[in-house]
DNA sequence: ACGACCCCAAAGCAATACTTATGGCATGGA
DNA sequence: TCCATGCCATAAGTATTGCTTTGGGGTCGT
């Protein structure tokens, strides 16, 4: 059953004769009585006579209207669809970003993108950058913010692509007992602070520390470990050690014991944002990735 | 929304890549290929991501393919409803018989015809043969069965197709007490009957009444006019005249008080079978016209 | 009786759809 | 590491399909 030839005969019966269905789709007539031709071939009987004034259908004729008419609703729905997706008036973003970003930026961003999509549906999983890719690479979501620090090669995944949106500058964190911390805010070199106790966050950032202070001359003395930066404020403020940590965490929480201070020459980590190659082509995630960018240009 | 585009789509969601639906189809890779860029055009959008093992759907693919499937049931359903019809597991006849022929052979027929297509189904309305006629030509009956007297040309009209299927013998219908009404079932000539009063039938009855006395040698007498054989029945029993009855109508209902006597030389009426040219291209219709054959070619 | 309007059939041409041929990319095993 | 395999895309060629052209028959109005 041609679905061609079915839309065909549904002009057909529209127009009531065959003449008048060629004139509706700018073809000659010859043309549509083929169509029909093979049609009733098919169907092994007549779906209408022949009369002079055009045609009537036949009961097999009134049968296959109905369902033309049901297919070309289904027709006009798809493409409604796909025009709704396209135009942004609705669409769902499977975004991954880790938990920092989660907290500032990607709120921001997603309060952006529903100002100029209110259709658009964003779904945000916190993941650190290896699982936000991972989850790009499984098909569990469109879009991962990620980041890498300086010196680290971002790692570069098949048929993911990788785009820099902006930095985030890494800070020292200090209790604020600290004899370094005053005064407020003034810079901090990362040497002086060989003999401190170090707390490290997640595996990829206790590396951007531990290359951070080989370029200052020594090896830190890592004593805690945790990725979580409310965790690692805590044992911060309560003397157990110094930190690094992004402005992004910061910028979630800071703790009320803590002192931060920017470190001279201390490259801050670059901010990404990753997708499947084709993904550009997706419109809900093209706008929330317009969204993410404008959010990160813009100043904090 | 090319609805065969569509169709190939379903297949690449289906077999989960563009390599396995040209499998499935019994076609090369890049046809299909080629049918799904056609489709992302005319989306504006990706509608698969392209994976080292095959593909996956993106939100706008999951949309198009439900559309997809819902499109290939209907086509079935549609294919199913052809075929059922085609094989007389359905259908509709609108028939159109005379009254003495819807009394007698047409419900035989129609029994035939549930015997051997449980699923057909047909619709008689009684109409004399002119009307029969205007009821085929205005597309409200499907078959007719008419008849004509002789020496009349029946009415041919445009586009409807005749088939003679068989003869009705035409009786003289004598009150019981009629002097020639003795012995039972004698022939009686026509001439002998000039100087009675004549009941006529419809008025191609009535036709066939006076050409028939006509070529007798005189001219009937007409006192009473009507199509309904039970009331010209009713008349001669009282004695108010004598009439000719065809016998499809005396075998529906034979008046206790009448006599029924063959006439030499008078000739049958002819009954036909009348439809639209191409409505023998109905299955339905076909069947229906067959049992009627059947029922009209077998002894009363 | 003619012209207008339906319809069909056959043959020609052009757009579409599929094939062939080739290359890129990712995965998995020798 | 490299080759083999399976996925995909692109480009060009071919063949079918689908539409047009042309010609002819029938019915209905003026």
């Amino acid at each position: 059953m041609d679905p061609h030839r079915l839309l065909v005969f549904r002009e057909i019966a529209r127009a009531g004769s065959i003449a008048g269905a060629a004139r509706a789709l700018g073809w000659t007539q010859p043309a549509v009585s083929q169509h029909l031709r093979h049609l009733e071939r098919r169907a092994g009987m007549a779906l209408v006579l022949r009369r002079p004034r055009g045609v009537q259908l036949t009961e097999a004729g009134e049968v296959l209207l109905r369902h033309a008419d049901a297919v070309a609703t289904r027709l006009h729905a798809a493409a409604d669809a796909l025009d709704a997706l396209a135009h942004l008036r609705e669409g769902t973003v499977r975004l991954a970003a880790f938990p920092s970003a989660s907290a500032t930026v990607v709120p921001a961003a997603m309060s952006l993108l529903g100002g100029r999509h209110p259709g658009v549906d964003v779904r945000l999983r916190e993941a650190e950058p290896p699982e936000a890719l991972d989850l790009l690479s499984a098909g569990e979501a469109d879009l991962a913010v990620t980041f890498s620090h300086a010196g680290q090669e971002p790692d570069d995944r098949p048929g993911l692509v990788r785009e820099a949106v902006g930095e985030d500058p890494v800070l020292l964190v200090l209790p604020r007992s600290h004899p370094q911390a005053v005064p407020a805010g003034r810079p901090v070199e990362l040497r002086s602070l060989a003999a401190e106790k170090w707390i490290a966050g997640c595996e990829r950032c206790a590396a951007g520390l531990r290359r951070a202070c080989e370029e200052a001359g020594f090896v830190p003395d890592v004593r805690h470990g945790t990725d979580d930066y409310v965790v690692t404020q805590a044992l911060i403020a309560r003397g157990l050690g110094v930190g690094l940590l992004p402005r992004l965490a910061l910028d979630a929480f800071t703790a009320p014991g803590v002192a931060v201070h920017p470190v001279p020459g201390l490259r801050p980590r670059r901010l990404h944002l990753a997708h499947p190659r084709e993904a550009d082509q997706i419109p809900a995630v093209r706008a929330a990735v317009r969204a993410l960018r404008d959010t990160l240009a813009a100043p904090a």
